[in-house]
DNA sequence: TTTTTTACTTACCGGTGGGTAAGATAACAG
DNA sequence: CTGTTATCTTACCCACCGGTAAGTAAAAAA
């Protein structure tokens, strides 16, 4: 429909916006890329500055609009923050399910686990989920986060369970490794930045490798011998 | 008031009140006492409700005193968070320094970092640390808490080195396998409660052998002997 | 006792931030 | 062109919070 000449700056997708910057340019846009633009810049705050000190004015500022403005398409601050959190948890899930239909033993399903999880933990709306305050909800919202990550939880310990069970990993407190697995992993999101020296990739494949194998040496990939000290 | 015989509640240790909730309860008492029991309760209420939804209403109704009372105490808010860093910051470095001492090869010494820093990630200043919000501190403070930081990040990737050195850790990117063991210990702080189901000495046991052994199995597990073919 | 000092209170200020009321302006339908 | 609707703005309200001023009362000193 009449690309007019000025407005050719043309969606590569559709449902991506190429900067939220420039989605407030035109008055009638679909409210959808408008929303999504609110979203995205939102996020970007709450990662920078936290939720907390981050205001609706500063959201607003950024997108080049008025504070107000941002209430047509947010009921409220928290709003914004409880979206960020559902659309993050819906890319862990996605991420869960292909793991479990991806068919292998335990060790390998926890390894898939760490890599996605970790690749997860570089994207802005993942990074929130476990970065964010979740004391910033209101109890009801918290209540359904809190279900999402439980979920998470399980789902890691049964991959854990399945692999003991299946003899590739070996016998350990279930609950306790997935803790420690799990908690590597959201640390990343503390200290990932896009533009720093470490890629995602390179990330998630050092993880899954440290925390599966350990550090100790004595595989039998190494350069060293081990003697069983006691039969 | 002037209960005369109920101040016979007596500090059993000089520098640790029994119950900060009564260090305020006389109105002289040293001052040292009250400052601490402003700290703690002040630490006790970030870790619940998180720095910013702390109020200095908050934390002096908690302790039977009125807000314009802290100021006889503390300069103002940052000042008491910034002592709470300060005193958790201390509590790792003790334990940084016995391990350096501690004599052992790299793999023993990340074992003992593992052990004592979890254990002092179920200490509330040690909690702090790292559960609380930097961007809540000004650019000079910030500055000195991350130093500490840095500093307890350059121990642990030097015992790791340490440890690829003298053969008892597998060769593996230094960098990221300190990012790994100290994220899932920093997350500790997240998820620990004083009153649940894990003491802290079973988290430090359990995380050490996880950590350092991975889950795969194949490896004999704790009771073998590593003979390094170097030198 | 009287005086001085320390510890604390009541009352208040100024700034900030979430959220709203009501009006303006552009897009669209007819 | 006209009326209607969606979109966005200016102006404002109110609650809260960090911090302070100024006064009060207890403890310690004299």
């Amino acid at each position: 429909m009449s690309i007019g000449n000025a407005r050719s700056v043309m969606p590569r997708d559709a449902t991506s916006s190429p900067s939220p910057r420039k989605a407030f340019a035109d008055r009638r846009r679909d409210p959808a890329t408008k929303r999504e633009a609110v979203l995205k810049t939102a996020a970007q705050l709450f990662l920078e500055k936290s939720y907390g000190r981050t205001s609706m004015n500063d959201v607003a500022e950024r997108l080049n609009i008025t504070k107000p403005a941002l209430y047509h398409y947010f009921d409220n601050k928290e709003d914004i923050l409880l979206e960020c959190y559902r659309l993050g948890c819906g890319l862990i899930e996605e991420t869960l399910n292909k793991i479990a239909a991806h068919c292998g033993n335990g060790l390998q399903k926890v390894e898939a686990f760490i890599h996605s999880y970790a690749t997860v933990m570089t994207v802005n709306f993942g990074r929130c989920v476990m970065r964010l305050d979740e004391g910033d909800l209101t109890s009801d919202a918290r209540a359904e986060v809190r279900s999402y990550k439980r979920k998470i939880d399980r789902r890691l310990r049964s991959f854990i369970q399945e692999g003991i069970d299946d003899g590739s990993i070996s016998p350990c407190d279930t609950k306790i490794a997935a803790f420690s697995i799990a908690g590597a992993l959201n640390w990343i999101c503390m200290w990932y930045e896009a533009d720093g020296a470490l890629s995602p990739d390179e990330i998630a494949s050092q993880f899954a490798r440290t925390l599966t194998q350990g550090l100790t040496a004595g595989k039998r990939s190494s350069k060293l011998r081990i003697v069983s000290k006691r039969s």
